[in-house]
RNA sequence: GGGCCUGUAGCUUAGGUUGGUUGGAGCACCCGGCUGAUAACCGGGAGGCCAAGAGUUCAAAUCUCUUCAGGCCCA
């Protein structure tokens, strides 16, 4: 039994109400157990970190991954939707040094590494209220009641054995990272951090010499930081670039062709010989100091294509402690680390003549010890970025520090073979930044020196000669190594480090490397982790891997993708997801990133409340393509509400006002199609080309051409035409065939709507699909299957002529109002000029460009002429040149006669004769333009393939009928001014001038059944409820009316 | 600094692979009409150096290069 739903569309409370009838009625769960057994199509939910509020980005995220998933189910699919929780790393910590006030990690330590962690722990779920509430109300269907949660011991169990995979595998590795460190807090920061701490300096850069060990010659290098001379190794040069040996001031130099002539301009010099960089490779030279007495081969010339000709001499000194650059040339040429500096930015005690000093501070002196042994070539002062610690503010150094590594280079072949294996949305990031990515990849710096992340988990014996080292990998191993393993375990620090393991080797006592794990590894291993693969589960994972689809906002690329597809690589040599959605990023109305500080976004909340998630995930899902950035502001979502969603609802609010009141049965009323209207075949047959495109397009994550379909679907073709087009149909009062066609038609397409869009848009579209289900139908729209289109009510025959009446209708009504008579006053005869193919395609439908443009009857003709007069005017090109002065008055005597008779004597005779001040003049053709246009009371205008003609003859037939609608307009008004219900009967009262009343007495039934009234009486005083007085083209008419 | 993506009317956008009539829509605006779907509907109007510049071509929104702006990632 269909009911009559609110009026007015309120999104809270109609979400409200659906999100009460999943949760009691547990539809999520009933969606996904239906299809128990069925092909599971395998959804990995990449773990949002709970310790920041949701924004509008996570919105976006959050509903595309519904969506897909939403629609595989309904598919036929199994799709399980487990939530994961991302919780470890650094930003968790330094939310929490914010909180507690600690600004660095001795700050930390002093605090207590157990209670450091406890609150980091509850920080992490500081926001999950919000986060999950959100996921809610946005209709997010994902199982947050049993999340994998990143920091369970389970979970960290399974990285564990991943890690001592990639140990056994030789994969796990101790080397170097240069990363930025600010020696005053003694903590590398991470980019994050250093991104916020930029200042524009002013530093010396130096010209130095550095002698050639067999000749007597020098490199002339350039550096900005002299300090790192002390732990020079080696000069780089560019492979492809030229060099030249010169004689300037005496001395033999070397340096790029290019930078000589920068440099040297205008200065004389010899030029001796020159050398490609490559020819430089390998030779030796001098150090400049003999502090450091490195074990592996130093000071030669390297190659390496960073070296730049925009500043600088072409040739680079390269300290791989502290450069990244530097440290990767370095590892290629198996250089020595020189590290002549402290922890604490001060030189060591074998750097004598600066000992204890801080690095920086010693640059000038320094440059003037270089300036005293005459290597010192040239000083300037360059002004450039430099970072400085945005806690303490000193300058931060870049250091090798000692780090974990995952040798990622040595599996770069599988990356690139599993890569391309994966089907990217869109297509171009597979070759483009991610396959870039892949084909440059380095080693994974693995390691923290941090406290809240999963423990590193290998021991090193502490035995001086032993020095033995175990990757554990299961909490049982760890246990089986230990004394005394607690029963009730934590695998975080600080716990792990008080378990007490003995060196397997040597029964030595054994101490964990103290470092914690990127945390990018920890959700990176959530395809296995989070079954707690390989300790259960196994079949589990097994039917899970790889997974079907992840999804995840652009900058995740080199993120989260990467990880997962990193770790699968070196676990299982396999892609871990075969289909990538990448979604672009969500800017602010102004196109601005959204950031915290600038507070530059709309709270999702608030749009919620207002416009609703329906409004809010149809305009993320039609905007744009999901790859593309979207603007996200609350007017463009309101936009969305007005134009598509309250659009569907008015249609629909419009088809169950009518079949509430006709009880309209879809079981016994339904009209089968062959019997129903050629209007009811076309709409059908709109609708099924509508499902099965949108079917090809979300194949193929084309969301947005799919949302843009059905919405032109639902606002054109059936809202504004076919039920446009219906609605005289529901006005009979009895329950006529042709009525119960247009419901079945409408019942048909309302229900079918509701399945096409459950996914996109869960609830309105539930709340339809409630109010329209029969008994013995799915309880809730997200347990039907999706729809297949019904390829046998595709009619392109039909739809084409559709198209053409609508064309004509379209020029109809524009020439009406470019003609000045207005629709409601019929016209008597209308012609269509066309070939007899347009007619046999539009003929059976002529009805509906009758009603559209009132006309009486339209009938067909095959030329224009009947309809069509010539006449001739003066051609002025021709008699101004022939007449000269005399023409403009020969003009003035052919405007005087008859143009049509003129036309008509020159077919005749040829020729005509005017008279011009006396004088004869005799005129052709030749000196006339034929002028074709309509005969009078013929309108004309045309389409692509026809001519429509209107006789604008207003007999006074036609004007009282025309009248008579004037008078039904005022009715049907005040009917609703006194707010009555369709139904309702009323009496009517008219005072008229007795002229247009004798006029209107032959549509008194007409009036009378169009605006339900029992009465109509032509009165001098009309009375009732409700009395106004109207003009209609200049005429005084008062109308009472009367329930 | 490097790589990648994006830029079309006030706003949201189609078209761009394959160069070819006058660059289409919708919202908002103005005028007119229609209306028992009323935050709707129909007709008309106004609004575009297709980010800028150069090149290729008979012909460029479309192809190429440069610049500018925004974004993402990496330095």
């Amino acid at each position: 039994m269909i009911e009559l739903p609110p009026q007015k569309y309120s999104p809270k409370n109609v979400e409200e109400k659906i999100l009460q009838f999943w949760e009691e009625n547990d539809i999520f769960k009933k969606q996904i157990d239906q299809r128990k057994g069925c092909t599971p199509y395998i959804f990995l939910e990449g773990p949002p970190t709970a310790n920041g509020m949701p924004h509008p980005g996570h919105i976006l995220t959050r509903v595309m991954k519904d969506l897909f998933t939403r629609y595989q189910a309904m598919n036929g699919h199994y799709v399980e939707r487990k939530a994961g929780w991302d919780t470890h790393g650094l930003p968790v910590e330094i939310e929490v040094e914010k909180k507690l006030g600690l600004k660095d990690k001795q700050d930390v330590e002093k605090y207590g590494i157990k209670k450091f962690n406890d609150e980091c722990k509850k920080s992490v779920f500081k926001y999950e209220n919000a986060w999950v509430e959100l996921t809610c109300r946005i209709g997010f269907w994902v199982d947050m009641d049993n999340p994998y949660i990143t920091l369970k011991n389970d979970y960290i169990e399974s990285v564990w054995w991943s890690l001592k995979q990639a140990w056994d595998k030789k994969l796990l590795y101790k080397g170097h990272k240069v990363v930025p460190y600010c020696p005053r807090c003694g903590t590398a920061l991470s980019a994050h951090e250093i991104a916020q701490g930029y200042k524009i300096v002013d530093d010396p850069s130096i010209f130095v010499k550095f002698k050639l060990k067999d000749e007597y010659a020098y490199f002339l290098a350039w550096t900005t930081t002299p300090w790192t001379l002390i732990s020079n190794v080696a000069l780089a040069v560019h492979p492809d670039q030229t060099y030249i040996k010169i004689r300037l001031n005496g001395d033999v130099m070397i340096l790029a062709e290019e930078r000589a002539s920068v440099l040297l301009k205008g200065e004389e010099y010899e030029l001796l010989d020159g050398f490609s960089g490559k020819e430089l490779e390998g030779t030796e030279y001098e150090p400049l100091f003999d502090f450091a007495k490195p074990e592996k081969k130093a000071w030669y010339v390297v190659l390496a294509d960073f070296v730049t000709m925009e500043d600088g001499t072409g040739i680079v000194h390269m300290a791989p402690a502290f450069g990244e650059d530097d440290y990767n040339v370095g590892k290629k040429y198996d250089l020595p680390v020189v590290q002549l500096v402290k922890l604490d930015g001060t030189f060591p005690d074998e750097v004598t003549p600066w000992k204890g000093q801080f690095v920086k501070d010693a640059d000038p002196s320094i440059i003037k010890h270089l300036e005293k042994r005459g290597l010192l070539e040239g000083i300037h002062k360059h002004t450039h970025e430099y970072p400085f610690c945005w806690r303490c503010d000193s300058p931060l150094l870049y250091y090798a520090m000692e780090s974990w590594f995952i040798a990622m280079t040595k599996v770069q072949d599988s990356l690139v073979r599993n890569n391309n294996n994966i089907n990217w949305y869109p297509e171009y990031l597979q070759q483009g930044r991610f396959g870039d990515f892949i084909r440059e990849v380095k080693d994974w710096a693995l390691s923290r020196k941090r406290y809240w992340g999963t423990p590193l988990p290998i021991w090193t014996c502490s035995d001086k000669t032993c020095k033995h080292q175990i990757c554990v990998g299961s909490v049982e191993e760890l246990r089986n190594l230990s004394e005394s393993f607690p029963d009730n375990y934590d695998l975080h620090k600080p716990f792990v480090d008080e378990i007490v393991v003995k060196c397997p080797k040597c029964k030595s006592q054994m101490k964990r490397e103290e470092e914690v794990i990127d945390c990018w590894y920890d959700s990176g291993s959530a395809f296995f982790a989070q079954w707690h693969y390989p300790f259960e589960n196994q079949d589990k994972f097994k039917d899970n891997f790889p997974v079907d689809f992840i999804c995840e906002a652009l900058d995740q690329t080199r993120g989260w993708f990467y990880s997962l597809l990193a770790i699968s690589t070196f676990l299982f040599d396999d892609r871990p997801y075969k289909n990538v959605l990448t979604l672009g990023l969500v800017l602010d109305e102004n196109n601005q990133k959204m950031s915290k500080s600038k507070r530059n976004y709309v709270d999702p909340i608030i749009v919620l409340d207002h416009e609703g998630a329906d409004s809010l995930r149809w305009y993320l899902i039609s905007a744009n393509a999901p790859w593309m950035s979207t603007r996200f502001f609350e007017q463009a979502v309101k936009d969305t509400l007005g134009k598509f969603i309250l659009t569907f609802w008015n249609s629909y609010n419009f088809f169950t006002t009518y079949a509430s009141i006709d009880k309209f049965d879809c079981k016994k009323d339904t009209i089968p199609i062959a019997k129903r209207q050629l209007l009811d075949k076309w709409i059908l047959s709109r609708y099924n080309k509508v499902i099965s495109n949108v079917r090809k397009h979300i194949e193929v994550f084309e969301i947005h051409k799919a949302a843009r379909l059905v919405e032109n679907f639902v606002i054109e073709d059936f809202s504004n035409w076919y039920l446009r087009r219906s609605r005289k149909r529901l006005w009979v009062e009895e329950k006529t065939e042709d009525k119960l066609a247009g419901y079945s038609t409408m019942y048909e397409i309302f229900l079918g709507l509701s399945k096409i869009l459950a996914p996109l848009i869960p609830f309105i579209t539930e709340e339809i699909y409630l109010n329209l289900r029969a008994d013995d139908m799915p309880e809730s729209v997200h347990l039907c299957d999706y729809l297949h289109s019904d390829d046998k009510q595709i009619d392109d025959e039909l739809e084409s002529g559709m198209e053409k009446i609508r064309d004509l209708v379209e020029v109809g009504r524009a020439l009406r109002s470019k003609i000045g008579i207005k629709v409601k006053y019929p016209l008597s005869n209308a012609t269509l000029v066309c070939d007899k193919k347009i007619e046999d395609s539009i003929k059976d439908l002529l009805d509906l460009l009758n009603e559209e443009i009132n006309v009486k009857k339209i009938s067909f003709e095959r030329d224009t002429s009947n309809f069509m007069t010539k006449t001739v005017k003066p051609n002025h090109s021709k008699l101004g040149p022939k007449y000269k002065a005399k023409a403009k008055g020969i003009v003035n005597a052919i405007e005087e006669l008859d143009s049509h008779q003129l036309y008509g004597d020159l077919t005749k005779t040829k020729k005509i004769t005017v008279s011009v001040d006396g004088e004869d003049i005799v005129l052709t053709m030749d000196d006339f333009q034929i002028v074709e246009s309509e005969k009078s009371h013929i309108a004309r205008t045309e389409t692509e393939d026809a001519v429509l003609l209107f006789d604008t003859t207003l007999t006074p037939d036609l004007e009282a009928e025309g009248f008579a609608r004037e008078i039904v307009r005022r009715i049907q008004s005040m009917r609703k001014e006194l707010d009555l219900d369709v139904e309702d009967r009323i009496t009517v009262g008219i005072n008229i001038d007795s002229e247009k009343k004798n006029a209107l007495q032959k549509w008194q039934d007409y009036i009378q059944g169009e605006t339900r009234s029992k009465e109509l009486s032509f009165i001098d005083r009309p009375s009732g409820k409700l009395v106004k007085k109207w003009k209609i083209d200049e005429l005084e008419v008062e109308i009472g009316i009367n329930k």
